[in-house]
DNA sequence: CGGGTCTGTGCGAATGCTGCACACAATGTT
DNA sequence: AACATTGTGTGCAGCATTCGCACAGACCCG
């Protein structure tokens, strides 16, 4: 902008937009202008023309004051989700395995030091349904899946991803010494799973194996529950699930290339 | 650009950028830097500025010579479904129907002449899966889905939006009189479902049902099944079951704002 | 080996973008 | 009711950015 002389093959402006349309997520669905441009960092007129562009791409619409997602953004995902035939290799091994362990199997990667779902199965079992899609992000540092991912990372790495990111607080079963995160994601990654209990949602068991190889960029597929009467017996049970669920994955060269 | 001043509160080179990550879909899931610029009609210089900013936003990722989208467009969609609350007030609904039904249940509505996938029930039967998830585009003239949601337009907007669109033929029952299409969509809008026989796929019978109120924009739920024996039975028990679903979706309100 | 296609880059020109500042509308606060 | 606050639309001048072309080299293919 001001003194270093930007890289002549990118462009600024583009980039300013793509931040405008990256900027809604669960936390604001919809937003103001101003708003807008408060959390992009932009100036208001600049937020306003990359908003109207998108406006006039279909990717936004404005209702009233109101900026919101169009559904059309669905479309880019769409891409990406064909390219990969996640429709024929991905979710159906999913929807096997949740179905046959009756809880909802999901699959997960890094991205920007938050865990990012790739994939859900879609089984409609008796249980609670958290809301989360593909396309969410959760936290890293107190869920199964994100340790599970921190795992898969050389272990600076992992330690230098979380320390960028800070560690929040959901529950007083949090952990919250960096430290001490570390120790469990060392531990998963001996162990070649991960546990988590109550850390992220009060009473909620949290599970995850790594389904990408070593040296490729780690994905993990992992599921949930509510804490039952026979911890050991879930566990066991859960993770066995989840290990054939990643073993057929793997086989099927379903996630080599992410 | 050169003869009608451009709105000045759009930037240009923002929405040629958006062209360029727009244009990976399913028929091309992984370009050469020259393919984008011909299929975006841009000039090979500004397409690569547009790729490459993509690249270092980390949408887009360059494999050697070849670039492809990464999993981080997913991001884009998740926060649309999460403002809408998919996870929560549509899969559960579109898979418990589904499991009901045995058979796979979509929702989707119109983008720019094709029918736009917005989400999809999975249940794990020994049936085919046809690997289309939510973000792909499947044609409009000849699936069920695509003329149900043509018969939730006007009728004269039905017929521009298919006269615009064009009539591909994809099996030799499929109709190429968009007259003889439109009377179709006109009998879907009157019976208020809408059936169809291999137009799309061989041997293939899909059928949909609106969900959207009348005069909001269009959604359509449907589902596809090989013909079987009884073509009437079969008829009758999906489409009562898609009414079912159609009915709750409308009740939740899930799918009022789109 | 030669034609075709692809890529990276340099550069001058002009255009498109930026950011500020002002006027006004809407909201909500005392 | 009047005020304080927040949001919106627009104009403008200057400058950085982007555009498109053209060239040189890499690569592929028959």
């Amino acid at each position: 902008m001001t003194a270093v002389e930007q890289d002549r093959n990118i462009s600024s402006s583009f980039a300013k937009g793509l931040a405008v349309l990256a900027v809604f997520d669960a936390a604001a669905p919809s937003m103001t202008l101003a708003e807008i441009a408060r959390r992009t960092g932009q100036d208001r007129a600049t937020a306003r023309r990359g908003a109207l562009t998108l406006v006039q791409a279909g990717y936004l619409r404005q209702d009233g004051r109101m900026l919101s997602l169009t559904p059309r953004v669905l479309a880019l995902a769409g891409g990406f989700l064909q390219a990969n035939q996640f429709g024929r290799r991905v979710q159906p091994v999913l929807n096997r395995h949740a179905r046959q362990m009756e809880i909802e199997v999901t699959l997960a990667m890094l991205d920007q030091g938050r865990v990012l779902l790739l994939a859900q199965s879609t089984v409609d079992h008796g249980h609670i349904t958290y809301g989360f899609t593909a396309g969410s992000h959760i936290p890293l540092a107190h869920t199964s899946l994100g340790r599970m991912l921190l795992a898969g990372l050389p272990e600076e790495e992992a330690a230098a991803v979380l320390a960028e990111t800070g560690i929040p607080c959901h529950t007083s079963q949090s952990l919250t010494d960096p430290a001490a995160i570390l120790e469990r994601v060392a531990q998963a990654r001996e162990q070649g799973y991960c546990l988590t209990d109550s850390e992220f949602e009060a009473g909620i068991t949290g599970y995850a194996v790594p389904v990408s190889r070593p040296g490729q960029t780690p994905i993990v597929a992992g599921c949930s529950a509510p804490r039952g009467r026979q911890p050991q017996a879930d566990a066991e049970r859960l993770l066995r699930g989840l290990q054939l669920c990643a073993a057929e994955l793997r086989q099927a060269e379903a996630v080599d290339h992410l």
